[in-house]
RNA sequence: GUGGGAUUAGCUCAGUUGGAUAGAGUGCCAGAUUGUGGCUCUGGAAGUCGUGGGUUCGAGUCCCAUAUCCCACCCCA
């Protein structure tokens, strides 16, 4: 074998395309119930627009994206996540005049170059939704209310929901200047990591999971005590509505995500199973994001979910997602008579019946062998007799048993008994 | 960018202190008296032992490099 498969990518084969076909599927089934509809977006987008919606000082902009020069010497970037791009047609499209909040939900792939490990790859698949326009906490209510649907519907058991607010740019501002002259004693019993984070973001020292900073940081005042009057009044207002919604949820003051445009709401999905990288859904609040790529001050939600880490999160859980479809009859042929099987298949198919046939020219034997193990429901031999009398004998392969059965009248009876 | 483990048939893996044509299970294909699957039996195809160097009379086995996979740090979905 010569070629593999690049680094931190995968194939996705049958049987498992059938259990991503479910999850998408139900996902927009439940994004419809909510009134999302589907957007679709480029696979990369000019660099720029992911240096100022993203962050530039974010790890994820500074060294994680596939950046290349087009042939027009434009510096362009396979996405590394959807909400930029979802904004940026937002802007482009004139989404503003539509009837407002605009909600839209994307199924992609995405893009970072990382390394990889459990539940991390460098192209990996996100569904998310943005809510535009709708600034109270009701959408981000709504929103959350969304994910545990459908997380109910995949027939997930546990689910661990965890909120927390970062503040708005005002009450942020005040909050790091009290965080920063907390941590200044402690400068020296940071880690290395932490004492670089305590110029660029020092929430991320909260994060840090280094026992000697966890100690330092058991006792630093936390984002939420200094949250401004509208802040707290927002985040109070969520909690009212997940409790009234009867959503569980755990307020998590550790939780600061890694990208630059969150502001107060910021919840995850968390998982038990998945490793290291157990944050199955992430997403938050981003009343920024849209000014800061050149449209009007407008607000905006939205959450990404990894959708190779839910399929993990489910087969940890033991749970199965319906498979493909077997075929309702195989047709063997006996003899001389692939022509009349090939003609009748496509009858029974126009007719809307899953039908297989031989293409080998192999034995009735193997050809038996082989529905046997295509999973087929039924399977019935075109032989002499049958080409001669226009009847033959329907098996059941579940039982074995069988019925006689005109060829005309194959289709109605392979309605009748898959669909009863 | 850093660290640990791994890489032998499509898949899961054996392979002794370095020794002759590299094995098993499973899967695939074919057959077990001429028109019927699952069980059983028989046979067959299938490996540049990740790649490139080195040590040696001789390397799947030892050494170096490199790639890839798995796991972790970091960060995120």
């Amino acid at each position: 074998m010569n070629f593999a498969a690049p680094k931190g990518t995968r194939d996705i084969l049958p049987p498992e395309t059938a259990a991503w076909q479910y999850a998408e599927q139900c996902f927009a089934d439940i994004c419809a119930r909510f009134g999302y509809k589907e957007i679709r977006i480029p696979t990369f987008e000019q660099t720029e627009l992911f240096q100022r919606g993203v962050g530039d000082t974010t790890d994820v902009v500074q060294k994680e994206m596939y950046t290349f020069l087009d042939k027009g010497k434009r510096s362009m970037t396979l996405r590394p996540e959807g909400t930029a791009g979802v904004v940026r047609s937002y802007l482009e499209n004139g989404m503003a005049s539509w009837p407002s909040p605009v909600r839209l939900y994307y199924n992609l792939t995405a893009f970072r170059y990382e390394n990889v490990q459990k539940g991390r790859y460098r192209e990996f698949h996100q569904f998310g939704c943005e809510a535009i326009g709708a600034a109270g906490p009701a959408v981000d209510a709504e929103l959350i209310s969304l994910l545990q649907l459908y997380f109910q519907t995949l027939g997930l058991k546990e689910t661990s929901l965890r909120i927390n607010s970062i503040g708005c740019p005002v009450c942020r501002g005040t909050y790091l200047k009290i965080l920063r002259d907390y941590l200044q004693p402690h400068l020296a019993d940071l880690c290395a990591n932490c004492r670089e984070r305590f110029e660029k973001n020092p929430m991320r020292i909260i994060d840090c999971k280094e026992s000697r900073c966890q100690e330092i940081t058991q006792e630093a005042p936390s984002q939420l005590e200094y949250l401004c009057p509208d802040c707290r009044t927002h985040f109070d207002g969520l909690r009212g509505q997940l409790e009234s919604l009867g959503l569980a949820y755990a307020v998590d003051p550790r939780i600061v995500r890694g990208l630059d445009y969150y502001t107060r709401t910021v919840f995850e999905f968390v998982s038990g199973f998945v490793g290291a990288q157990g944050t199955i859904c992430g997403g938050g609040r981003y009343d920024g994001l849209i000014e800061d790529i050149g449209g009007p001050a407008t607000p905006g939600i939205g959450f990404a979910l990894g959708v190779e880490r839910l399929l993990m999160e489910l087969a940890a859980q033991n749970i199965e997602l319906p498979g493909t479809q077997p075929m309702s009859l195989y047709l063997a042929v006996s003899g001389d008579h692939q022509d009349e099987a090939g003609v009748l298949c496509w009858k029974l198919r126009q007719a809307g019946i899953a039908v297989e046939t031989d293409l080998m020219n192999r034995s009735l034997k193997a050809q038996m062998k082989y529905a046997g193990k295509s999973g087929a429901r039924y399977a019935l031999v075109l032989g002499d007799d049958e080409a001669a009398s226009g009847a033959g004998r329907l098996r059941d392969l579940q039982n074995g048993e069988e019925k006689p059965v005109r060829l005309s009248e194959l289709a109605a009876e392979l309605t009748q008994t898959t669909t009863r």
